[in-house]
DNA sequence: AGATTTTGTCATTTC
DNA sequence: ATGAAATGACAAAAT
């Protein structure tokens, strides 16, 4: 049965590759996979690749792509042997034949080539690989060249996924920020979810044949249900490898140790992982060397016709995901295999900074050793013309502005990414619609370490650099698909920009310089391991931690201060320009409602008048009449000019002399005065001017 | 080409 | 006392 199984299983997986091959798309896996490991409903979401890949911004598939899923694949793969941060050949092919040839008895053919390199155990490391995410902690030295082919499963966001100890805060903004590149780049989410969503992609396509291979199998694991999605897709993934076996061991060790999925899948697997390898490639780099001259055979019998040529492209291509992440591979010497092969563990540090959320706490330590090597290429590498040129520029005025902060932050990528791959392009890679992860750190990133960075989540920028760097890999050799509209909002985007800045026409390197800024420059000149937009933005607290824990030199931090002076400075400036006009709008503003409230006091006084006059008008008929019947003891009328009507406190109404009324009205008058003390001498002046008839 | 506006920077003050 | 923010003034770039 087992013979069976695996006869079943290499046939499926030949003819899978020779579909795919011939140009014929093999998605036998997906949907049913999914039904049956997580159900309809499922918390994940499938990952739409068919759509994302036909209709990418509206482009058509490359005409030479033969199939679109090898092409992932293997993009997949690539990437994450890049991930690992050495000089590796690449593996892409490899690796994807190790993942589907995990039977390990394929003999014809040039699966034949696979097999030759790998011991007869091939089921036990085809576990490991798939093992490989829950053993990240663990470091042992013992892995092979076989377990550097599977380091793409080993992320750092696969352990946080399924460590129990995982911290949650960090995996879930990786996985907001991956959600996001999705968006912009969905090519790259094939390698983005491979670190975020516990290589749910990937094992989608391992357990696809498996599915085929042993339905029976996947079931039972889905029977078995451990806690949550990760144990299940663990489950799945030790199905995918050796499904009896898998039940054995996985029943014994469950009833051992409940409590984390990781001892019990480093006590199912001993086998080195992912993670081992990463670290083992710092501390043994003897492993190494025998991983890397294995690839290269294995390279040989995959490609034997054009891999010289391709091998030292992507011998060059290869440091480029690190670029953004180690000062060294920022520079020109880093285009040199040499120099890569000597900067290989800190290398392999960053990558290992880069993904392992949980291992901030021995990050300085890896940034240290950036660091030194930062300053090791600038006292040996740089030339010292070009730092004067740089600091004696006299113009040089900042084209940086905080506000438009993507202007000086793209034209920074394109440039250091010159500096290190020797073609604009390689940086422009680098795709976001997400204004917090270009602003996150890509831009201005001169050089590379990032060690205070990571708090602003550089981890999730530098996942999607390298990601968007090595489709910009692919885009360049011209091997897999193209994805000319991939690629060309970063560089509208650069163009625009430039164009705005009436300078750049071209984003050739030679260019990039002038575009920079003074400070940009003069950051870039010292190899100063941050951008400018970190320097100025990063809080104190932590801009004093930079300058301590970093050895940097004194006119490194003497720039870095001025940088970071300058920066605040140009801020501050922007926003009392901005308060200043906004008191000056508001001022006018002011004014205006003043204006307005003038005028229609004016019309109140001018309504008021008017009727006043009316009033009086008509008390003066009034009084007129009331005296036109007024006669006094002799009969006669009574002469309104020598007598007035006088108004009593009580009510009642006298008729008084005038000469009399009018000396008593005006003590009266005088006393109103004092007593009510009132100010509008108008209308005293009117009342006292009112001539009574 | 000159006028005006915008922007970056420095020096100084304010908080 | 210290340092960051605010602001005036100036120069250069941009319009």
């Amino acid at each position: 049965m087992k013979d069976l199984k695996k006869y079943l299983t290499e046939g499926l997986l030949q003819f899978t590759i020779l579909l795919s091959l011939v140009g014929v798309r093999v998605d036998i896996y997906l949907p049913p996979i999914r039904e049956i490991i997580q159900g309809t409903s499922s918390a994940y979401s499938q990952i739409p690749f068919h759509n994302l890949r036909d209709t990418w911004e509206g482009s058509s598939l490359h005409p030479k792509s033969p199939d679109l899923d090898s092409f992932f694949t293997a993009k997949r793969l690539l990437e994450q042997v890049r991930a690992l941060g050495g000089t590796r050949v690449p593996r892409t092919e490899v690796s994807a034949w190790l993942v589907h040839a995990d039977s390990g008895d394929a003999e014809e053919g040039s699966f034949s080539a696979d097999q030759t390199l790998l011991p007869a155990d091939s089921n036990e490391e085809t576990r490991s690989s798939t093992d490989s995410p829950a053993n990240n902690h663990e470091g042992p030295s013992q892995q092979s060249s076989r377990s550097t082919l599977h380091q793409c499963h080993a992320s750092p966001s696969q352990q946080q996924h399924i460590g129990p100890g995982a911290s949650p805060t960090s995996s879930d903004y990786t996985k907001e920020k991956q959600e996001e590149k999705l968006d912009c780049c969905p090519s790259t989410y094939d390698y983005n979810s491979l670190h975020s969503e516990s290589g749910k992609t990937e094992l989608d396509e391992d357990v696809a044949l498996e599915n085929i291979e042993e339905p029976i199998s996947i079931r039972d694991s889905n029977d078995i249900d451990l806690s949550g999605e990760d144990n299940q897709r663990i489950e799945i993934d030790r199905n995918t490898t050796e499904p009896s076996l898998f039940f054995e061991d996985f029943i014994q060790l469950l009833a051992q140790t409940e409590n984390t999925l990781e001892i019990t899948l480093e006590d199912i697997q001993p086998v080195s992982n992912v993670s081992s390898c990463r670290n083992s490639s710092t501390q043994n780099a003897d492993d190494f060397g025998e991983t890397l001259s294995q690839d290269v055979t294995l390279r040989e019998v995959m490609f034997p016709s054009n891999l010289s040529s391709r091998r030292d492209e992507n011998l060059g291509q290869r440091s480029e995901p690190f670029s953004p992440l180690n000062s060294s591979t920022n520079s020109e010497e880093s285009l040199n295999p040499a120099n890569l092969v000597q900067f290989l563990p800190s290398t392999d540090n960053s990558t290992r900074n880069l993904t392992t959320h949980d291992l901030f706490s021995g990050i300085d330590d890896n940034v240290f050793d950036e660091i030194n090597l930062m300053s090791l290429a600038l006292e040996e590498g740089f030339d010292p013309l070009e730092v004067s040129q740089l600091f004696e520029e006299p113009d040089s005025d900042s084209g940086l502005s905080l506000n438009s902060s993507h202007s000086p932050t793209s034209v920074s990528i394109s440039d250091s990414s010159s500096v290190s791959f020797g073609e604009d392009e390689g940086a422009a890679g680098y795709s976001s619609d997400s204004e917090s992860v270009l602003y996150d750190g890509l831009e201005g990133a001169v050089g590379s370490s990032w060690p205070e960075i990571n708090k602003f989540s550089h981890l999730d920028y530098q996942q999607n650099y390298c990601d968007n760097i090595t489709m910009h890999n692919v885009h360049h050799n011209h091997t897999y698909n193209q994805f000319p509209n991939q690629l060309e909002p970063v560089r509208d985007y650069h163009y625009s920009l430039t164009a705005k800045q009436g300078k750049l026409s071209s984003p050739c390197a030679s260019g990039m310089d002038k575009n920079l800024s003074r400070d940009e420059r003069r950051a870039k000149s010292l190899r100063i391991p941050f951008s400018v937009d970190e320097i100025v933005s990063m809080p104190v607290e932590m801009f004093n931690n930079m300058l301590s824990k970093h050895c940097l030199t004194e006119s490194q931090v003497t720039v870095i201060r001025d940088i970071r002076r300058r920066g605040k400075n140009k801020v501050a400036a922007q926003n009392c320009r901005k308060r200043k006009l906004d008191v000056i709008l508001n001022l006018e503003d002011d004014v205006g409602q003043l204006q307005a409230r003038k005028e229609k006091l004016l019309k109140e006084r001018a309504q008021c008048s008017k009727s006043m006059s009316h009033m009086k008008q008509k008390l003066n008929d009034l009084y007129r009449d009331v005296f036109s019947k007024l006669r006094d003891e002799q009969g006669r009328p009574v002469n309104p000019s020598l007598y007035a009507l006088h108004c009593n406190s009580d009510g009642s109404i006298m008729v008084v002399p005038r000469r009399l009324f009018k000396s008593e009205q005006k003590q009266d008058m005088q006393k109103e005065k004092k007593k009510l003390n009132i100010v509008n001498k108008d209308f005293a002046k009117t009342f006292n001017g009112y001539s009574w008839p």
